[in-house]
DNA sequence: CTGTGCGATGTTTACGTAAACATCGCGAGT
DNA sequence: ACTCGCGATGTTTACGTAAACATCGCACAG
């Protein structure tokens, strides 16, 4: 590009910048961002910079040659198309933003990762929005963020409820796709089939002969743990089974622990439902504790089926979810209502499969 | 233009979109992006739009009345500055790139997550950049995928092996800070200290009476498990003791448990120092099989400090890392390097801590 | 032999922003 | 009173791309 440049500006030249004397060879602001553009691609091949253009996106009325020769000038420059230029003038960004409030559950990132590759896979990028607090403040700044951001569409991985004074300020052209939520009236949902995969974890405890399940819940505000609790309530009445008290835990082993050594007390308490599988790690490790031997005594089953289920004392039958196709639903759906550039609503669900290791069996003296 | 512009939304209606006539009034492209531009709010502001424009940026030298007034216009027309004229403009795109090859390990979505919340906290976005498999091919595809990305730095989170071919083919005017990694020489590095956290390790484990103590090492191709086992060794042999041969795994707790099956039948296997919590995990569940108590025939030290350590059976005493601090100097060092527009060399190391639990104790027999 | 039509290519323009430069008006200094 | 200077504001322009429109030349029909 040097030599084209300074040629071009020191012979008689013909057409370009002409106007620059020896002087300024084109200087780039210090952030400088672009090498090359489509107008020093096109001076070097010899042709217009819509042509460079079309060869770029690939398009007809080319012909071979000069295809052949723009290839070779972008080649010899290393041009690479300016995203952003590309972004003013399409108005589209090619880029899905995420908002998730945290990473540390298992199911958050592995959706994440999933919508990242089936993303990436339809030629969007992923933009991170993380925000720090579950609260509505934090919430209401990530999408005040998010709304001056290259966005097209946006995924939600987090409970609605925090949502509502937020979303509205959206603006309206960008897309939404929820996840782990009850919105299916005002969004596109995809959530794991939280009730199915429930229902059969209780009803598999069942047919091992426990008279009834305990059920080790999430917090309260969350949508998923509120879900998983009433299918398990519910697959409890249907069965002519008294639901006993469920206990609270906040997704994490150690109130899974402490969750434990409660239920370790109680009498009668042969079967617990668990509504994550860090949560039953910490169960499993207050009922050895309180000597309490799994699963002879208690059968425990969690729900997730994270990759360390299968090495925990004993194995833990679990609940399998398929967050990668939850993922790949999600940019699905959103690239579908940019295209449409309209909102849908509704909920999909992504069915879970019943993962039997070693935590489970009748229950004793049976 | 701008006349034109101005006879069409010339009716009487003075501002707002209240007028719409029954001509198209300023039809959008169908994906449109956004809704008012700094020419809208100028124009109902009644100043020009490089007056908004320094408002927009907190600019001095404009009247607090006149400030007032084309907040007031912002506000009305809901302007957000658009992100692709404003990059395209200064040659910002105010991101941050981050490639990663898996987010299944604690430590690149811990890293990734602090990332994420550094990067924002600075204004900047972060984009993610999933390679599929861990080959050169696919770093390859990742790196020219950025190349037309809009991305003013990138964080790689990823063994420099699989890099060497791929970033030579990244802009040059892209900063690269990478983590996990000896690539000292040629990039901004940040790490964990290794050494140090397998240093205090082993020679705690020395400090409790055992000969000397073995190691579950990870992969061979992941540089931070080549280091962790290189301190090892170096952290035995500097007190005088032989290492026995180290066992390989794969960061899985699946792998964990086969090695440890493996060592549980080893004799004088007293103390283990495994390369991360997960396989420690797994190790736990295989001594337990075997019959081989922890903490008192088998001491085991983890590596991570992952959150559910601590409801391991036993808890586990294990080498905590501070991914927080390691994503926050990735951005640092990556902004740096941004501003004065060049690259830096150099490894800066966080340290580590030791988090006693419960999974150690003196060797049998003492 | 001349027009018609179409394929290949060039030219103009707009996207929204912000730097650089231009202008305008008013108060201070002489 | 008059200019100088400066603060407030306006005007021009460029960033790189791609749609829309313009042009050019050649093959083929009449």
């Amino acid at each position: 590009m040097d030599t084209a440049e300074r040629a071009d500006a020191g012979t008689p030249a013909p057409k370009g910048p002409a106007g620059t004397p020896a002087t300024t060879p084109r200087r780039r602001r210090p952030g400088r961002s672009q090498n090359a553009s489509m107008a020093d691609v096109a001076r070097l091949a010899g042709v217009s910079s819509q042509t460079v253009s079309r060869v770029s996106n690939g398009y007809a009325g080319v012909t071979e040659e000069t295809r052949r020769q723009v290839r070779a000038a972008m080649e010899q420059l290393g041009y690479r198309p300016n995203s952003a230029a590309r972004a003013l003038k399409s108005g589209e960004f090619r880029t899905i933003g995420v908002i998730t409030f945290t990473l540390s559950t298992t199911g958050n990132v592995r959706t994440l990762e999933a919508i990242a590759q089936s993303a990436a896979q339809e030629g969007y990028a992923v933009t991170l929005l993380p925000v720090a607090l579950p609260t509505q403040d934090e919430v209401r700044g990530a999408f005040s963020r998010l709304e001056e951001l290259a966005v097209d569409a946006v995924i939600v991985i987090m409970e609605v409820h925090l949502l509502d004074a937020a979303v509205i300020t959206l603006p309206p052209y960008v897309q939404v796709v929820v996840v782990d939520s009850d919105a299916g009236d005002h969004y596109t949902v995809v959530d794991t089939d939280q009730a199915g995969g429930t229902r059969a974890a209780v009803r598999h405890l069942l047919a091992l002969g426990h008279e009834t399940v305990w059920h080790l819940a999430g917090p309260e505000d969350s949508y998923a743990a509120q879900r998983r609790a009433d299918a398990w309530r519910a697959t409890l009445t249907e069965a002519g089974r008294t639901p006993p008290p469920p206990v609270r835990g906040d997704w994490s082993a150690e109130s899974g622990y402490r969750a434990g050594l409660d239920l370790a007390g109680r009498d009668g308490c042969t079967a617990v439902f668990v509504a994550n599988d860090q949560m039953a790690l910490g169960l499993l490790r207050a009922l050895h504790e309180s000597g309490r031997r799994v699963p002879e005594d208690v059968s425990v089953i969690g729900f997730d089926d994270i990759p360390e289920a299968g090495a925990f004392l004993p194995p833990l039958t679990t609940v399998h979810q398929d967050f990668a196709e939850v993922g790949r639903l999600c940019v699905a759906a959103a690239l579908r209502q940019m295209r449409q550039d309209a909102p849908e609503r509704g909920t999909t669900l992504v069915p879970t499969r019943l993962v039997e290791r070693a935590s489970t069996a009748p229950p004793p003296g049976r």
